[in-house]
DNA sequence: GCCGGAATCCACCAAATGGTTGACGCCGGG
DNA sequence: CCCGGCGTCAACCATTTGGTGGATTCCGGC
């Protein structure tokens, strides 16, 4: 009775390297592969018709196609209450972004590794995950201490959306019609920002923002 | 007389994702593995010794530690002047920035593909390199003959430095006393950053400078 | 030897941004 | 039930930024 996994990625590389690795490990298989959300949803019901469900999900936070990790994993999370399987998800991507491990962690995922993590990582996790346990890579776990250490007088979502826009190098009036509200209210949300980040001008914010990961400079 | 493949990759995940691609392909073996730009030099050197050159390097461009892809195509591909073995660098990358392509073709790079590319085009990619042909995927094919219609000018050095000092927040009189030079000189230059950027302000300049990868966001 | 680009500087004016104070409705925790 | 945080808006003022049109030096290429 080995662990079955779906492995949900937009990569077919990626998707490749995680069958390989993982069914060269004792007690894993790798029952599915899916290329979004949605299609790992259809799967996760095929394998319960067939009569053997996923026992993990092990998905990739960011997909550029299709419904993404987030909405994804909330509803894998949330099949529990209609009876239906709801496997542990485990997240494997490559950024370690504050918004992205929290956005996780919240929908319910069980795990939170990072894709230039050394395989026997990538082994554990998944029996951790397989056992109900919870498994989160050395990095990730050491950014949320960090955080409980250095409560960082955290943005409400709002003023994270206004530091998105700001990086876009948006002017307060083309944010203001962006999100429908006045300059005014924009230029009260960008004095709470600079407070919160200790900053006083929107350059310094987006940089102070892009080095606290709230946002993701590609 | 199989093709002679030189893998490199800072993902233990992707590499095996390679591996098992490549192997499943007619035709085409894994000859070595590297992590980083500087043990792919090595592998290169081991398996000229052991008689059995690699015919084709397939190599991430961005990689988190080591030397980076750019450098390493350039350092490999200069090789041949010095009578030993340059193969042709295939870069295999997840992001169709123009700065990085433009990058890689300068160092020499025979081709480039994107991550989420189909195992085919791969197939066909390696194919083509080792037959010392070019293969660009088609994205970054239409990205680059869009360059080539609206040529971008590029920043003088010194502008670099300017975009350097504007991501990190700073003002325009504490970017003037950072370079020793007036505040009136900074604002000329900025000018002129905006004006070859296609933006007119300091965020949009930061956006714009990031997303050509003109300055790094960590 | 002339031309052009890079880098430096100045002045002036218009516009955007930042800082302050005050105000309102909503919601959730103590 | 009251307080505090969030999100919204307004008016006012100081500072910073952006835009324009010059000017100078230095350098390298044609």
């Amino acid at each position: 009775m080995s662990i079955r996994i779906l492995l949900v990625d937009d990569h077919p590389v990626v998707r490749a390297g995680l069958r390989a690795l993982l069914s060269g490990f004792e007690g894993m298989t790798v029952a599915a592969e899916a290329a979004d959300g949605a299609a790992a949803l259809k799967e996760l019901d095929r394998l319960q018709l067939l009569g053997e469900p996923a026992d993990v999900v092990l998905m990739d936070l960011q997909m550029g196609t299709g419904m993404d990790g987030v909405a994804a994993t909330t509803r894998i999370r949330s099949r529990e209450a209609a009876g239906e399987p709801a496997p542990p998800v485990l997240i494997l991507t490559t950024y370690d972004t504050d918004a992205d491990i929290l956005a996780a962690v919240e929908a319910g995922a069980s795990g939170y590794l990072l894709k230039d993590a050394p395989p026997d990582q990538l082994r554990a996790a998944v029996l951790a995950a397989a056992a109900g346990r919870t498994a989160l890579a050395p990095e990730v776990a050491a950014r949320l201490l960090d955080r409980i250490r250095h409560p960082q007088p955290a943005l409400s979502p709002r003023e994270v959306q206004l530091v998105e826009l700001l990086a876009t190098g948006l002017g307060n009036r083309a944010i203001a019609r962006q999100l429908f509200i006045s300059e005014a209210t924009v230029k009260t949300h960008l004095v709470h920002i600079y407070a919160k980040l200790g900053v006083d001008n929107r350059t310094a914010a987006i940089a102070e923002a892009t080095k606290r990961r709230i946002i993701r400079a590609q």
